[in-house]
DNA sequence: CCGGGCATGTAATCTGTTACATGATTGA
DNA sequence: TCAATCATGTAACAGATTACATGCCCGG
């Protein structure tokens, strides 16, 4: 899914802020999508010119004033209409499956030392998506639940496998 | 791991064509990365400047001439300290996972249609590395067989995820 | 007083894909 | 004859990250 589409679709339910968006971003679905406010802000402007949102001021006291922005009647249909297609490939590039491919090249511990740092990384994520869902389970809706659910065996499944590799790299000799 | 590593990393063990990455690409890991030409070739030009590989011309007879680069030295202590560098943290980015946060916007049998599409599409991609890897599997080194074994049990494990996935779909009502 | 959070934004850069151009050979 | 495979390459474009700029408020 495209920026503009993840956008929308969080302003389906709530009008945000570029910011909010930003922390929506790295909060709730750090795990399988992410975007910086490089691409945020102008992916705002341009849905705004295109008519998919409206923006509106909030001006606050003991902060910087926000622009909230709200989707239109146009940007709904045009969510729900990208929402059907069929979806794409997974685009992943995993960092550790690159390196295990080449480890005939370096030594036994190397080898052992970056298996255990990927599980540590894999870990952290895991432990994120828990901690910060928590209290977005309670809030999100039936789906998003599903969603979080696939994330936790996702991560749960991922973290066996790699236990398991880490296993198989500690029984070949150098 | 970036394109170059990459590159340098399959020129370690075997000389090779622009045309031979590309399709070893496409073969053994394209369910954990993959390039096109379009970076493969400037990607080759680059580091042949940079002293890590060098070019020879394969003359054919029957098919167009051949560049073949050979890693250098330098190539090879390049490749091997990157090889050490802390492992990065897998991007991913699932359209399926994106589209289910939001599946409350449209009807029952969409969504459920959505998931089964996503099955089929992680289905011939296990397919595919199933069939691939037979070979590859006989010519692979014990490392190149774990990564083999770790990919056969991802996909193994996202199909379980999914299928649970579907019933969960199912069995809410609109 | 300083660091961090709030809040918006831009410019440079990077990395990669897609589409195109070229042209020979081979098999159906 | 027509499509596919071999083989190299470039230009245009897309999509995103990073670093920077700005500036106020609040708590320690």
């Amino acid at each position: 899914m495209d920026t503009k589409t993840f956008i929308l679709g969080l302003l389906m339910s709530r009008n945000l802020s570029g910011y909010d968006i930003k922390k929506t971003f790295t909060m709730s679905f750090s795990y399988f999508s992410g975007l910086s406010y490089g691409s945020i802000y102008p992916a705002l402007k341009k849905m705004e010119s295109e008519e998919l949102i409206t923006m509106s001021i909030k001006v606050q006291e003991n902060a910087p004033n926000k622009k909230i922005y709200t989707i239109t009647d146009k940007g709904r249909d045009v969510f729900v209409e990208s929402l059907k297609k069929p979806v794409k490939e997974d685009k992943m590039r995993s960092g550790f499956l690159s390196k295990l491919f080449f480890f005939s090249e370096i030594h036994k511990e190397e080898r052992v030392e970056l298996a255990r740092q990927y599980q540590n990384v894999v870990k952290e994520k895991e432990e994120n998506l828990k901690s910060v869902n928590e209290t977005a389970r309670r809030t999100g809706d039936a789906f998003q639940l599903i969603n979080y659910e696939f994330g936790l065996r996702f991560f749960s499944d991922l973290s066996k496998n790699i236990i398991d590799t880490i296993e198989k790299l500690e029984n070949i000799e150098e």
